[in-house]
DNA sequence: CCTCAAAGCGAAGAATTCTTCATATATTGG
DNA sequence: CCAATATATGAAGAATTCTTCGCTTTGAGG
């Protein structure tokens, strides 16, 4: 992934002592917590800092300014979010696609259900930010380990698995987002989740279908 | 639709003469172009009314801030886009189901790709507006809608109509956005919106089979 | 314990932005 | 043609925000 941002929202520098990692995890938390009490237009280095329990010249001496805080806090997450969809997809190799679509949508689900005021929070922070590289290298690498996955699977191919695979992606992310967006009960939540995976089967066994009609 | 905007949001007042009308479209055009070419965080109100060749006064005698423009403009894209579906979907009571869900994800898709640039602009000026009132109102709008035409299918019902309805809407508005946020080739995204019809009817055929077999 | 590098500080300048209001111009109905 | 009303203007004050830089404090290795 991290597809070298470009210099001027890279980091100053990194931090060498224990001290100066605990300050830019504040730094990060903080910045989380303002943009969920505050909204973006009102995330300002000056209150990050505050919240944060440190100085303003400390968080420039991180971060050359403002947006490459927010671009390395959209990184950070994206990274960790990527991870998990990988590791659950190499722990489904050779399973059965239905198998598959389950442990994937629930991962994505969980992982970004865990704790949703921070992914509300990051939804935001991205708007503003010049970050469709950081999109493009964290959707390659999720397409590339669901791929894998997929064709991997004991129960069925695809003749057009690479289309088959992005809207497999584009539709689970697209509809985790919308969900978020709105203010459902736990429980519709929890119904359309599960509505989404038997969805998302259903498509794959028409696709693979599809391709025993040609 | 059009909950009502809460007082600091409504409009000053309404345009009474042609020229003020003129003014208004000036000003909402001007409020996307900016959006486009600076992006929300450089959306000042200076720069909207110098690109509608206004004043900033002229802009202020009809809105009482920023953020009301910016409501108003949301309001006004989002009734064209539910009059859109509300008027496919009364087109197509008492049809097959795979033709409503032909129709719905055309509909929908057509009504953002029509001006895709205005419809990016927006998706990025709701990230910081207190739209929740709006997007609900817009929803329920359109789940009416929806909910009314299948459940005027000729070839189906559904046991949770209601769950199913969500769902697809859920679906289909998220992958939209979703492929927009995105920087795909043309043909891709066709092919995704096809996949995408697929994929809801399977899962509507999915959804019925479920209640013949209980 | 001492020195040098790392980390932290925060007042203050430069720039930007929102919004108002006193004033000026245009339109319309009588 | 003349009020009365609707529109439009834009300079300027108040507020906010970003970022720097000279200085202080802390930590780590010798």
């Amino acid at each position: 992934m991290a597809a070298t941002p470009p210099a001027h929202l890279s980091p100053r520098k990194k931090p060498r002592q224990a001290r100066a990692a605990m300050t830019l995890d504040a730094i990060f938390e903080a910045t989380i917590q303002v943009l969920l009490a505050e909204g973006l237009h009102r995330l300002t280095t000056t209150r990050v800092a505050e919240r944060a329990g440190v100085s303003v010249g400390t968080m420039y001496q991180y971060f050359p300014n403002k947006q490459s805080l927010l671009y390395a806090l959209n990184e950070r997450y994206l990274d960790i979010v990527a991870e998990k969809v990988e590791k659950t997809c190499r722990g489904k190799h050779g399973a059965t696609t239905a198998e598959m679509v389950q442990a994937l949508v629930d991962a994505y689900w969980q992982a970004k259900t865990e704790r949703r005021d921070v992914t509300r929070a990051l939804y935001r922070s991205a708007v503003e930010l010049d970050n469709e590289a950081l999109i493009e290298a964290f959707a390659q690498r999720v397409d590339a380990a669901t791929i894998a996955m997929l064709a991997s699977a004991s129960d069925g191919s695809y003749v057009d698995l690479h289309l088959v695979n992005t809207t497999l992606l584009a539709v689970i992310f697209g509809t985790v987002r919308n969900v978020f967006e709105r203010n459902l009960t736990a429980s519709m939540e929890a119904d359309i989740r599960s509505q989404l995976t038997t969805m998302c089967l259903s498509y794959l066994k028409a696709a693979s279908a599809d391709r025993a009609a040609r």
